[in-house]
DNA sequence: CGAGTATAGTTTACAGTGTTCAGTAAATTA
DNA sequence: TAATTTACTGAACACTGTAAACTATACTCG
């Protein structure tokens, strides 16, 4: 059975082609410039052979999602080595915003866009997964005294929330009342900001 | 002089109609599946007609944009009446999570999409008014001791990004990973938590 | 009032999009 | 060698934003 094997090997190799060709076009060109046209162009095949690794463009572009965050959640995963859940809390939240800065194209995949949420729903594992480490280390910080006796999932999603919000503003152009010059600082002074509003809880 | 006025109210009244007619189409169909010729159909035009009128559907958009946001600014500005900053300041806070829930594509349109963000930069007056008011709110909120010795800048930005992140996450359905009945209460719990975290400084 | 011009609107077209399907050529099996 | 399975493609459909050329109407001026 070698022959069915290589030909599963080959099946895998051009999803996998097509898969970092279309990523690479979205990084360079953004989510909206992406068409099946140029992924095929990429990849020197014809549009019509891409249906036949994936059903629509959506399933590329939730494939990509899942491999985005399973990037970034490997990660979020290195801070469970640090012990005060504090100092983590505060980790988790840098990387986040790094996340997002570095990787914006992944970012608007993972948090942002429309597109591929009909699946969302069923097998945001991931997502879960990523959001469960966050809760993980808010109990903590709550067992220790250190959140006031609050409910978990509400510190959790103020917590997000707070650095989503600073995330998306970021990526979408939002905060054009700042200077660009000062903006690195402040919001550096704003994460500073929001660990601190929770500490001394 | 009685006929170009004429003409100018009709030149008006017909951007009027495009606009509307783009703006139903908006939130019934979604930002995406809004095209020049189904505003065009909708109107009883040509699609060619539109561009009589805007130069292209960025302009459109960019138009709807600035409607949007002025719309919200007259619900921001009501709030100006509450003479307690502090209470203001959480009125704001409330006032922008309900206005993202029942306008989303409004919502979208303001602090979410990608497309029209060229003029953005030169041209989002109503983005900083309405940032501004925020500011002199907080601004107030640190003048009677209430906040702290903070940054007025630092302050706002936090508090805006929170609000926004909490808006984004259930535009965007990101919140999968709570139980969809106990979320309002969980989101009211949330903003309080906000609140409570800003007041005790 | 009639001729000429400005304007509003349409038709047609181009280049791009996601997607489907009939057809082909090569690889594999019998 | 013949039959079958497989991988791939070209052409097409129904859309998209947009531009240019054209027409019909409204208005201005002699």
């Amino acid at each position: 059975m070698g022959i069915t094997e290589r030909r599963n090997r080959e099946k895998l190799r051009m999803r996998r082609s097509i898969l970092d060709a279309a990523m690479k076009l979205f990084v360079e060109d953004g989510y909206d410039n992406v068409s099946i046209r140029k992924i095929a162009k990429r990849i020197e095949y014809s549009p019509a052979t891409i249906y036949l690794y994936f059903t629509d463009k959506d399933e590329i572009f939730f494939q990509l999602h899942q491999e985005a965050f399973s990037k970034f959640l490997a990660v979020q995963k290195e801070t469970l080595k640090i012990q005060n859940p504090m100092a983590r809390l505060a980790k988790q939240g840098a990387n986040y915003l790094e996340f997002a800065q570095k990787h914006p194209e992944h970012y608007d995949l993972m948090f942002i866009i429309k597109a591929p949420l009909r699946k969302l729903k069923t097998e945001w594992n991931c997502g879960f997964e990523s959001f469960d480490i966050l809760r993980q280390t808010i109990a903590e910080c709550i067992d220790q005294g250190h959140l006031g006796n609050n409910n978990v999932d509400v510190v959790a999603i103020h917590v997000w929330a707070n650095v989503h919000g600073l995330a998306s503003l970021i990526i979408r152009d939002r905060l054009a009342m700042i200077p660009e010059d000062l903006l690195p600082q402040l919001l550096q002074e704003v994460m500073a900001f929001g660990t601190e509003t929770l500490a001394n809880r």
